[in-house]
DNA sequence: CAATCTAACTAACATTTGTTAGTTTTGTCA
DNA sequence: TGACAAAACTAACAAATGTTAGTTAGATTG
């Protein structure tokens, strides 16, 4: 039997690579050439392992907003208290963070090169969570666990601020990770008590 | 005597549009056509009011980063509290993005694509703002205007939500400003109290 | 009117782009 | 060892890119 684990792994790295090189200049700036060049074969080869760049930009961005959903209706499912929820939703942003720092990045811009179905695929993911999000944050302030805080403000401004922690993770990582998690809760959670 | 507001003026639409389409797709994947078409021009004829297409990128996010380097010095030179420089802080970010709102969506990631000098400048007029902040910062928890947070985490997670504020403002453009410059210093300044 | 200048145009250029077709190398298993 | 499949290669393509050169229309000024 041909060894199928060796082909999706040698598709892992050029999907690792891109998401590198997206992240450093764009994924229009990056050519397929460009990836080529960095897992040093030809451009041409690239396409006995992936169809074609559009997917690969497709793959990296909904499997990482897949991560986040799937995180979502863990946590939601989960019998812990609404502040609780929140606090794992941070965690899972670090988490993820740590974990896929590269993919995560596309996540804020380089999304509007997606096409067709992907693109709606994605912002129906990310449309859902962000709603998610919102009614945990309104549930918490119910259960009286927060201030009287207005919710679409303080959503927009955890969000954009776990939006951008890649660019920090990238500066610190030398930063354990379990203390940057109790950190972020303190700050964007705690901090809005 | 030639009209040269004319000339200044059409090259003003140019940096307009190009700001608008750079917002929307990306400098890189933004053609010379792209611009020329929603000028309702030749590609051709955009080069008798701009450089190249490098200078307008290079223009747009020099004169955003000038601005903010200029409200920083106005704001450090002024004679209030260190904790009012800092709701002052928060007001020109308001203000700029309401103003500049298309230019000031560069910022986070469009800079990667300048060149030679442009680049290197942006690069120092950022990092000294940066600075500037948490100085500022640091001096108002000196003060005991605010809690004991770390500085650095702090300022990361103010400087996020500032940085997306563009995103939240395009979708609420009803918004009053002062409003809003209110409601940004209460969460991302007082929220640290 | 003649001269001048702005700002548009057409045509073309050398590169770079994503991708395909067809071929060769490489490694694995019967 | 020979067969087969995986994964690399070379060559080429049509389209799109930023930009230049040279020209022309239209307004403004002497």
């Amino acid at each position: 039997m041909p060894n199928k684990n060796l082909m999706l792994s040698r598709k892992q790295q050029i999907l690792n690579t891109a998401a590198r090189l997206f992240r450093k200049r764009g994924y229009s700036a990056t050519s397929m050439r460009d990836i080529a060049r960095e897992m040093q074969m030809e451009a041409a080869s690239l396409y006995n392992h992936i169809n074609s760049k559009q997917a690969i930009l497709s793959e990296l961005l909904l499997n990482i907003a897949q991560s986040f959903t799937e995180g979502m209706l863990d946590i939601k499912g989960s019998d812990s208290s609404n502040i609780e929820k929140l606090e794992n939703l941070v965690a899972l942003h670090v988490q993820l963070t740590v974990d896929h720092t590269d993919a995560i990045s596309l996540i804020p811009n380089e999304w509007v090169h997606l096409e067709g179905d992907s693109i709606k695929q994605f912002l129906q993911l990310r449309d859902q969570y962000e709603k998610d999000f919102n009614e945990l944050l309104k549930a918490a302030v119910k259960d009286k666990k927060l201030g009287d805080i207005d919710i679409e403000l303080a959503s927009f401004s955890i969000l954009s601020t776990l939006r951008w922690l890649y660019s920090w993770y990238s500066k610190n990582r030398k930063t354990n990770v379990e203390k940057l998690k109790a950190e972020m809760i303190r700050n964007l959670i705690y901090g809005l008590k």
